[in-house]
DNA sequence: AGAATATATTCTCATATGGGAATATGTCAA
DNA sequence: TTGACATATTCCCATATGAGAATATATTCT
């Protein structure tokens, strides 16, 4: 078996970054994609490939409006990712409460040297 | 250019389900490889494999006790995707209340009609 | 040294990728 | 209908993948 599909979830369809990117611009409100492809500089073939598979996944939703489509994320979507990563929230919370810890210990055996 | 690799940034390691799994067994405590073979089912080059690529992008570390490796999970790496998700939470709050909002639009509509 | 144990690497392979270039599809206007 | 505009798809290609199988490396024990 090969890398998962891009297509399979939101973890794979966010792994690459010019994805992020269009997920971020177009978080606030919903755009054309020639306002994607002037913004973030990229070849119109591109995004639209790009928005392919975002769509596959459910992370932007599409309307049409004359020969424009007009995309805009669907944050919902994202949810899953925030709340898996949400997850280690306590752990990188005690590890840095044990790096303190670490870092005083180091202080003390300074002052015992 | 083809996909960026697993290698490349944390998005790209995470990608994969089974990356997942073992960054959550490898949360609470440090493991041997051994362990996780048995606790998650995999093969154990599999395994290594996977531990490599979450070495390499700082997802875990690793400490060597005579034959055994033990591996943790290095929760901070992850912090980066849950503060990127996070951009996004105001944006899911907004969409759950528009929802809400046509909801009850339609609702009104059943009145009217 | 030799055997057993724990982990890592190498190899092959089917499969998917993202970019670039070219082309196709869909929609509106004259 | 023809042409212009907006977006999508197809083709090619270099590259990376994850699984499986085999093998290598490192460490401890006898």
């Amino acid at each position: 078996m090969a890398r998962a599909a891009t297509t399979s979830d939101a973890f794979n369809a966010v792994a690459e970054p010019r994805r992020r990117d269009i997920l971020s611009y177009l978080a606030l409100q919903e755009r054309p994609v020639g306002d994607i492809v002037f913004t973030l500089g990229l070849e119109q073939p591109s995004v639209s490939k790009h928005l392919r598979v975002l769509r596959d996944v459910g992370l932007v939703n599409m309307r049409r409006d004359g020969r424009q489509k007009f995309y805009r994320t669907n944050a919902e979507a994202i949810r899953p990712l925030h709340e898996w990563t949400g997850e280690f929230e306590r752990f990188w919370k005690h590890q840095l409460t044990r790096i303190k810890e670490r870092a005083e210990e180091t202080e003390e055996e300074k002052e015992n040297a």
